[in-house]
DNA sequence: ACACTTTGTGAAAGCGCTTACATTTGTAGC
DNA sequence: GCTACAAATGTAAGCGCTTTCACAAAGTGT
């Protein structure tokens, strides 16, 4: 590999020319300009980005931290990031933290020990205070789906909230009274707040609905499964049971059927996310679309005009969430 | 941040020792050893990965490309990637490259500016050419599901012979024999492959099926869809397809119940890849198992085997794919 | 006691770039 | 032609590490 000594010696200038016209913030000479790009074209030369990076202090790249890199939630907002930052020529480095603080901690260091320029994070499991830390200690840090006080202008959140009113005050709205609510782990803040947004719905037409209604499931098929089990062991009666994400959605709806419950003939079934799967279930899942995709983009947004100073597109911190209509929800006649 | 000088000096003793009991290659007394240990957990130092890079040639990190970030199938696979190699303690720079030529090379480039010490790549577009002289010229290559030759020491496939064998061999020992099959973009070596493998299992049933009953479809759900109408539309009666997806098979079912067309009772579908959603439709599908989790394992395992010399395991380079019994598939009486 | 290994350590030369600073060259005004 | 200043270019000092080499200290065998 062709190293910036021999293009500059093929060239017959210095090194700081070769340089120069590499990095374009300098005046040179039409002359001079030629013959080094030539002489990088003939050497089949490629900057050694390890090299620019320790010199320069900027290594063009950002650490990207998942929960899971599976998943269609993350793999459109993993897209997004990627494509937005390579488009501006920035390298993105993955990793996993798997819900867990120990295993985010790590990927953090992980990712810092590479000096990444940015961090762009989807985390759940540490604390806010080290995020702040996080940011203040010199990794400028941009949160996804997590709203930390002192560090808003970092955050680029979905409205979960309204998501959470949304979901719910459709089915209200179309006559739904008993309202069965299968909830995430609770210790997370996004499903926190679609359970306030939820709640606050229910309040709003007057509507009580009994603890027995109210499930906290784990985000996946089987809790699905598990909750509406619960559901129908319980004596209340409900119509309508709205999921705090798409899959657990899905169990829902396979649980009603195998238990010769009509969706949503019986039984209405509104999930949250608005996963690429929704648009394939039997019935077609009626969500709330979660712009991951975009959400991702707009980070990487985030990081181009703050680290890099290359976009002028404006940063847009709160995403609103929609209702999706497809068959799984029905109005009371 | 603490650099190695500033340990050294807080240890009193040399740069070189302190690289030498970060490295541990070289012998080092255990009361310097302890005394470095000592200062840099007070300085709270982190080595710059960069500089190692730089002064060692080695950067610690491997590039994966993959066609798309989204999807369960690359998920998985980029999941198996990272946890194998975090373990290890390299770093994954991911890109897509979307099927396409120009961004696939794009992306290699992209990849080997950044020093990667290897590449994992799945790639459709680019000859195996390009591929061969990659690997030639100092970049290690290992390659998923595509079979090169003259480099078949680096790939990583799956049997998909065997898997379109199996799929349609299934079906004909239930007895069905109008066996209609959507086959994916047929320029992709893969589809090719499981083509293959399904007039493989239709000539040892001795079972001739007409052109018509054959349809090339583009691996997405619509696409299914649209193959389903086609083959409503001729005249050919069928009692099975087989898909070369599951995502088509999606399609396939979603358009078969939108005709009235019990799954299975008037019409078996059998997918292929075992995506997670598939354990998610309605009816379940039955499908051959991907073991892309596992594949991207042992792509990981390679590198850690041929580039750094620090696993034990052996590399299985060809994986057999199983069949998978669900709902969606029913014998013929 | 000697010569000879072995072991631990430090000095210093890079790795391939960027960039502050020094130097040269070009240009305009007089 | 000379000065004054700007533009273009070169020189060289890093960036934070690894690693070769030299050398001193400490064992070994005779």
């Amino acid at each position: 590999m062709a190293t910036i000594y021999q293009v500059s010696e093929l060239a017959g200038v210095s090194l700081a020319t070769v340089s120069r016209v590499m990095n374009g913030n300098t005046r040179v000479s039409e002359a001079k300009r030629t013959k080094v790009l030539e002489a990088m074209k003939e050497l089949n030369y490629r900057p050694n980005s390890i090299a620019q990076s320790l010199a320069s202090n900027c290594t063009n790249s950002v650490g990207l931290l998942v929960s899971e890199l599976y998943g269609p939630f993350f793999g459109e907002m993993m897209s997004g990031v990627e494509g937005e930052l390579r488009a501006a020529g920035k390298h993105v480095i993955v990793a996993a933290g798997h819900s867990d603080e120990a295993s985010e901690k790590d990927a953090i260091e992980f990712l810092i020990s590479r000096k990444c320029d940015a961090l762009i994070l989807h985390v759940d499991a540490v604390s806010d205070q080290y995020l702040l830390e996080l940011n203040q200690s010199g990794t400028p840090v941009v949160v996804i789906n997590r709203s930390i006080p002192g560090l808003m202008e970092n955050c680029i959140c979905l409205n979960n909230q309204l998501g959470g009113y949304l979901a719910t005050k459709t089915l209200l709205e179309m006559g739904h009274r008993k309202v069965a609510y299968v909830s995430g782990p609770m210790w997370k803040t996004d499903v926190r707040d679609r359970v306030a947004g939820h709640r606050r719905a229910l309040q709003e037409f007057d509507c009580v609905v009994p603890d027995s209604l109210f499930i906290e499931g784990d985000f996946h098929e089987e809790g699905g499964v598990k909750a509406m089990l619960q559901l129908l062991q319980q004596p209340e009666p409900f119509t309508a049971v709205v999921c705090a994400n798409d899959e657990m959605a899905c169990g829902v709806m396979n649980c009603a059927r195998d238990n010769n419950l009509d969706v949503p003939g019986d039984l209405s079934v509104m999930g949250f996310d608005n996963v690429i799967m929704s648009r394939y279930t039997f019935p077609h899942l009626t969500t709330i679309d979660f712009p991951s995709g975009e959400m991702g983009r707009m980070a990487a947004n985030w990081v181009r005009q703050h680290i890099y100073q290359d976009s002028k597109k404006p940063v847009q911190n709160l995403f609103e969430p929609t209702v999706v209509m497809r068959d799984s929800v029905r109005g009371l006649a």
